[in-house]
DNA sequence: GTAGGGTTAG
């Protein structure tokens, strides 16, 4: 089970648990952990919640692992960090066990993905003030969190920190050192560090080079990520199946769609590694140019060679029958149990639907969002705006964002694109500049003294946009 | 059985 865990085969590990449990084989704490484990990497939350009730019922005592994966559901894995303090402060306490450094790790982990780097500073100072000693597991996430936000000096001080506290750097941590160096198109420190890693004392690992090359590619340095091969080569490296892949988007990115292709096709006599993930970038790639063609066409040699195809594969596969317009061939892909549709799969039907003004199919696939239990996104939402307007109602478009917001919705850039695009196409969208600059959540009032009408966009200067609410009044 | 670094889908 743990092995399927790893190879993120979640049906696989339940496939076994049941098995187990049909003959008469009782699973212990351990199995039930790995089970919960897996379910909550999937994120697929009601059945670990289902699965932690048959555990009470048969009497199995949660144990620091469970809690601690209870910790990670909560917070590495969605960001409910109330309910992730509250298995801390409240159910832990109660069991009598005791958070160690894994849980406070864990929860670290959770607040930096979720750019809360300050309350992850919080934590770690409630560990060296409770004894619990932070190590290596918990330095690096805060690390990652520093160096992703530039914030490179507040970064070296916590290295020095580390060093202090008797905790040596490791490759991981160089690895996230090089992201943030790349990140910052410093490339020539990036090698500097590489050349000097013996004497400084550690080793560059495959990942190591991964890092540079994909920095490389994204600035659009496709020769000299390229050419980082041979170095790893000297360094004794080969080539990943992530390298492969990394090199590949690369070329996909820079429109070289023909020489990845061809790189792919070379594969096996280059004896490099080839996975679902290389055919996946490719296939994107072509349906991006909407050439759903060579998407199926790549799908079947996929298919051929071994190789399987995974949730993102489908949602590719999908994307490119809603081109080919073959909408309720892509939609009855769904109930065939080949794959587990998710928000993806639901957005692009959904908006295909929609484009095709086949409202019956839409509101059906609303249905079966809300049954499977997967909630709305905010590119759902965006969908639905572009959709509105484009049907010709922009002010119902707007009505039904602002009512979203006053629940705590955050719109994204695309989202308020769709709607400015829509409401100035039909005539709704002022463009008039106050000369009275608003703050975001700040109710602010336009000097021009004009009453602008429900539904409608105004633009405050050049950065702010607020939609108004009643006459007069705007909102952010 | 639980915590850290690299690639792909709307």
């Amino acid at each position: 089970m743990k092995a399927y865990c790893q190879a993120n085969k979640v049906d696989e590990v339940l496939r076994l648990f049941h098995e187990m449990i049909e003959s008469q084989c009782k699973p212990n704490i351990i199995c039930f952990n790995t089970v919960l484990n897996s379910l909550v990497t999937a994120t697929r939350f009601s059945e670990a919640g289902s699965l932690l009730d048959s555990m009470v019922s048969l009497e199995l005592n949660p144990n620091i692992s469970t809690f601690n994966i209870l910790v990670k559901a909560y917070s590495c894995c969605s960001d409910q960090f109330d309910s992730a303090y509250m298995v801390i402060e409240d159910w832990m306490v109660n069991s009598g066990v005791s958070p160690d450094v894994t849980t406070f790790s864990t929860l670290i982990s959770g607040l930096c993905k979720g750019g809360r780097i300050c309350e992850a500073h919080g934590v770690l100072n409630r560990m060296l003030k409770e004894k619990v000693g932070p190590n290596i597991f918990t330095f690096t996430p805060i690390l990652h969190a520093l160096y992703g936000k530039r914030m490179i000096k507040e970064g070296s001080c916590l290295i020095g920190f580390m060093l202090k506290w008797g905790c040596p750097l490791n490759t991981v941590v160089y690895n996230i050192l090089i992201d943030g160096l790349c990140k910052n198109s410093d490339f020539d420190r990036v090698k500097i560090m590489l050349e000097r890693s013996t004497s400084i004392g550690w080793k560059p690992n495959s990942i190591s080079y991964n890092i540079y090359m994909n920095g490389l590619c994204k600035v659009g340095r496709v020769m000299d990520a390229f050419g980082l091969l041979e170095v790893m080569k000297k360094d004794g490296l080969s080539p990943t199946s992530f390298t492969v892949n990394i090199l590949l988007d690369c070329l996909c990115q820079a429109s070289m769609v023909d020489e990845a292709k061809n790189l792919l096709g070379q594969s096996s006599w280059l004896k490099w590694e080839v996975d679902t993930v290389s055919y996946n970038t490719l296939m994107s790639r072509y349906s991006s140019t909407r050439d759903w063609k060579a998407v199926l066409k790549l799908f079947a040699a996929m298919l051929k060679k071994g190789l399987e195809p995974n949730s993102r594969t489908y949602n590719i596969v999908i994307n490119c029958l809603c081109i080919a317009g073959e909408l309720m061939y892509a939609k009855s892909l769904i109930c065939k149990g080949w794959f587990r549709a998710d928000l993806v799969t639901y957005n692009i039907l959904i908006d295909a639907f929609y484009r095709s003004r086949n409202t019956v199919q839409v509101q059906d696939l609303y249905e079966r969002m809300k049954q499977e239990k997967i909630a709305e996104d905010v590119y759902t939402v965006t969908v639905k705006i572009n959709n509105l307007c484009k049907a010709g109602e922009p002010s119902e478009a707007s009505k039904f964002l602002f009512e979203l917001m006053k629940m705590g919705f955050t719109p994204d850039l695309v989202t308020y694109s769709a709607l400015i695009d829509g409401l100035a196409k039909h005539g709704k969208l002022r463009d008039k500049f106050f000369s009275s600059i608003g703050r975001q959540n700040r109710e602010i009032t336009g000097s021009s003294g004009q009453a602008v009408n429900a539904g409608e966009l105004v633009f405050v200067s050049n950065k702010y946009i607020s939609i108004s609410q009643n006459n007069g009044d705007f909102i952010w």
